[in-house]
DNA sequence: CGGGGGTTTGAGTCCGTTCAAAATACGTGG
DNA sequence: CCACGTATTTTGAACGGACTCAAACCCCCG
């Protein structure tokens, strides 16, 4: 078995770069995640049971394949999933930002890894033990309400994605991939202009959107030629948001 | 508003057939189904709560856009769930067969249907009140596990799906469909000749596989051509199942 | 018998891919 | 800090799969 696909312990012994314990109580995707309707007493319980790691760029949480062991949450940083098929050639599925719980879908369907997560940026990430989790979800009904408020979400979100890639063009789709970055990656100017930082690489975005990298590299290029969109390196520039706007309606005029 | 988007109570009145009453204990889908984790007494509970209806093939269950009052459990027949983007366009997203819960996941998302429902053929649907659902999950907690772990296969299923779509071309999608086709809808004939019996249209597959009507009646004959299958009607002829398989792989060479 | 929706067929076009090569960015060691 | 090797990104040309548009066909139903 190649080193990529070899079994480990979660976490990774290396993984601790400066590993400070990250609270519970100061995370600041608390509010947002599923952990939230835990009370004071039952927060602190899981706040000193959970194991908190550092990992560095490129860094990998857990490997498809992997039994899950646990839950992952995100407490900064960025994270990137990947599934790979029999033949070797991996696509990009999810990204995970702050606050999001990444692994829950294998630890409720009681399945191995189905995907490997990556750390794309310096990430802090906690990891929360399967016998942790079913003392919380004993103690708290709510919760696991909440993972399956999520999941619903998700699934609704999986299957517009689903329909986004049968009927749109790969134009729309990087339309609608900038638009999903604004919010979390986006700063907007003085001057009105939006500012992204992309997370992912081009060959990943292409991954992600189902394409291949040349066809990226040449709707980028499109993009800039009708005044969309300027990317340089990593850093998109969105003058106005409108045309950018428009690019996801193309489907919808009929 | 159209006829088509009016918000009606569910199930509407005229939706009942011929409709006995359907009892959980001799129900088939029993066994696989989410609710199997209830015991003699809850299941008696939940079978004198619940409302069983017939619908004629082409009736509608609930719409799109209707507010969720609870959720569908399919004993008979067959149910397409079909959503429609803002310009009209309606587009398959899945097949619900005996023993099927549908509409789960706009319940526990706290959303209104995204889907509309229609039954394909004469089906017996059972409808479980949202205060009904509340009571089981409040005498049976690990109801809501299973349904967690439910949400967590779609949602792994959902991925698949998307993948699929992104890296696999019409012909060994539709390969796919027949195969996922053949253990529920197919029989094998005693010359070893696999006949799958297909529950939708011609343009409701090419909608469900993102392609156009005419795609599909080329690649019905490319497939006729290569004797991998035979098509008459809605049945399906397929002499040899491994060449069929083998459409499948294609993207896996490498 | 005459619609009317669904299906099939044909011809032409376009979007995205493939293959190949050049250009750029990146990391690492000298 | 620069030089070098590698990986990523970009560009170009040719190909191919799926789409569009249009018409014929079929089958069911009134």
């Amino acid at each position: 078995m190649s080193e990529k696909f070899r079994i480990h312990q979660s976490p990774p012994a290396d993984a601790c770069g400066g590993c400070g314990h990250v609270s519970c109580f100061t995370c600041g995707g608390k509010d947002g995640s599923e952990w939230s309707v835990l009370n004071e007493e039952q927060l602190r319980a899981l706040d000193t049971a959970k194991t908190c790691n550092t990992y560095r760029a490129g860094q990998v949480l857990f490997y498809q394949g992997n039994p899950c062991l646990g839950i992952y949450c995100v407490e900064s940083g960025e994270v990137v999933l990947r599934r790979a098929d029999e033949s070797g050639n991996s696509v990009v599925v999810g990204l995970a930002h702050p606050g999001r719980t990444i692994g829950y879908r294998c630890f409720f369907g009681n399945q191995s890894h189905s995907t490997s997560a990556e750390a794309l940026t310096e990430s802090r990430v906690c990891f929360i033990d399967r016998e942790v989790i079913r003392k919380c979800l004993d103690a708290e009904p709510r919760l696991g309400m909440r993972f399956l408020k999520r999941a619903s979400e998700d699934l609704q979100d999986a299957e517009d994605a689903r329909i986004e890639m049968a009927t749109q063009p790969i134009r729309s789709r990087l339309a609608h991939l900038l638009l999903a970055l604004k919010d979390r990656r986006g700063t907007m100017g003085a001057d009105g202009v939006l500012t992204i930082e992309l997370p992912i690489s081009r060959q990943d975005i292409a991954s992600y959107l189902g394409a291949r990298p040349e066809t990226i590299a040449r709707t980028v290029r499109a993009l800039e030629e009708d005044g969309v969109a300027f990317f340089e390196g990593r850093t998109v520039r969105v003058p106005d948001l409108d045309p950018l706007l428009d690019e996801l309606e193309s489907a919808g005029i009929d």
